[in-house]
RNA sequence: GUCAAUUGGAAAUCGAUC
């Protein structure tokens, strides 16, 4: 059964799935005994696709055959579905499991406060930590963590610099999963230069900084519009040894484009050429969305062909970035038309992209039509809090204040919080 | 003897004092 289960597992991380449960089956037949360890992987593997019907259905079958769950059954279920941003079924399991003497541990902790902290419920995630305390369960440096990344998220960075403080007293060493996000911290609140500084600092104490981390740097300093400064991280960061990947040249051609520098633009992207990197979706992506801030939609279709011809697959991000620039530009008409073809093939349109034309609606006064397709938005669970936004700025603008605060009502009433 | 928790780039609203 060790051998299987080590079968299952490697097939499981490989996201196939379907040849694990084979088998699975195959156990079965020749009278192997299935245990925890095989379940466990296999649930992981779905939860990591998102599919918890088919995770739940494995603990089902697994519980049945006594077999479990553990604790890592749970943890892995809770961690799946913390990551869907369900965390109403991630606590039930959690309570589930004090209603069966299983005791949740480190794991288990940190997997639902990474759930509260993607969130940004950062109170709830603090609580949490304590709970564990109280509970003398032990946290550790993954735990930490996913708190100084939480917090860092809300743009708290005093408070992740206190738990990085608390973290090495403790005598647990910070990792890049510590340090990229106290570097993303940084930039997003406006402070890329202290960002700056604190890679520096660490590369002075020889902390070995990766990809990760000085990308996060690099994208901190472009959308400050420090284009120059970003091109000599980037130049330090190759200097250390460091890859300069695809990603790296996605970031500074977003630096630039930013800047409005095409000139920029052609440089960096016969450089990449020139090292055997093709552009991908999101590079292409932001070259089409930049042009059609520009007002320059011929180019913008430009690089939308030439994508294509690259054998690149528009994505739901492509298609809304040209849907906005139409609807801006006054072709709705085509945006529409666009969408049509989104839909036919395989991108589902999301927030994102009927907040465009709920945008174009507003700005057009068709408040009507706005709220019939806020509506279907809503039946859709794609409402949120930029959508609202834009009806009621809509309302306001119009002096229809008492429609307006009737929205601001009815998203409180479903659960969407004002900004 | 195999299973569980944390990391980077693109899109919609708004960003006051000019």
């Amino acid at each position: 059964d060790v051998t299987y289960s080590i079968l299952i597992d490697s097939f499981t991380k490989n996201g196939k799935l379907d040849d694990a449960r084979l088998l699975l089956h195959k156990m079965a037949e020749e009278h192997i005994r299935a245990t925890a360890y095989t379940y466990n992987s296999l649930i992981s593997g779905y939860c990591k696709l998102g599919k918890l019907d088919e995770a739940e259905s494995l603990f089902d079958e697994m519980t049945n055959k006594g077999l479990g769950p553990t604790v890592i059954t749970y943890t892995t279920l809770i961690s799946g579905y913390c990551r869907q941003e369900n965390l109403d079924k991630a606590f039930r399991l959690y309570h589930e499991m004090a209603e069966t003497n299983i005791s949740p541990n480190t794991h288990t902790f940190t997997a639902l406060i990474g759930g509260l902290c993607r969130a940004k419920l950062m109170d709830e995630a603090v609580k949490l930590f304590n709970e564990m305390l109280e509970q003398n369960v032990i946290p550790n440096e993954v735990t930490y963590n996913v708190l100084i990344d939480g917090h860092c998220r809300v743009g708290n960075t005093v408070k992740a610099f206190e738990l990085l403080d608390e973290m090495m007293e403790k005598g647990f060493l910070p990792d890049t999963y510590t340090y990229r996000p106290l570097i993303s911290g940084l930039c997003l609140t406006g402070r890329a230069s202290e960002a700056k500084e604190f890679v520096d600092d660490l590369q002075r104490e020889n902390q070995n900084l990766n990809e990760i981390c000085f990308t996060e740097l690099l994208h901190g300093l472009c959308k400050e519009g420090r284009l120059r400064d970003a091109l000599s991280a980037w130049k330090e960061m190759a200097e250390r040894g460091l890859n300069t990947d695809l990603i790296s040249y996605g970031v500074l051609i977003y630096g630039a484009l930013k800047q409005r520098d095409m000139v920029k633009l052609s440089l960096l992207l016969k450089e990449m050429y020139k090292r055997g990197f093709k552009p991908d979706n999101v590079i292409y992506t932001s070259i089409i969305d930049a042009y059609c801030k520009l007002g320059n939609l011929e180019e913008a279709f430009r690089f939308w062909d030439k994508m294509v011809d690259d054998g690149c697959i528009p994505n739901v991000v492509t298609y809304t970035v040209l849907i906005n620039g139409l609807c801006k530009a006054g072709f709705v008409d085509k945006a529409e038309l666009l969408c049509k073809q989104m839909l036919a093939s395989k991108s589902i349109p999301n927030q994102v992209t009927y907040g465009c034309f709920l945008d174009n609606l507003t700005m057009e006064g068709h408040m009507e039509k706005a709220l019939e397709l806020h509506k279907a938005m809503l039946n859709g669970f794609l409402a949120n809090t930029v959508t609202y936004n834009i009806l009621i700025r809509g309302f306001c603008k119009l002096g229809r204040t008492g429609d307006a605060s009737e929205l601001l009502i009815e998203m409180i009433d479903n659960g969407i919080s004002p900004d």
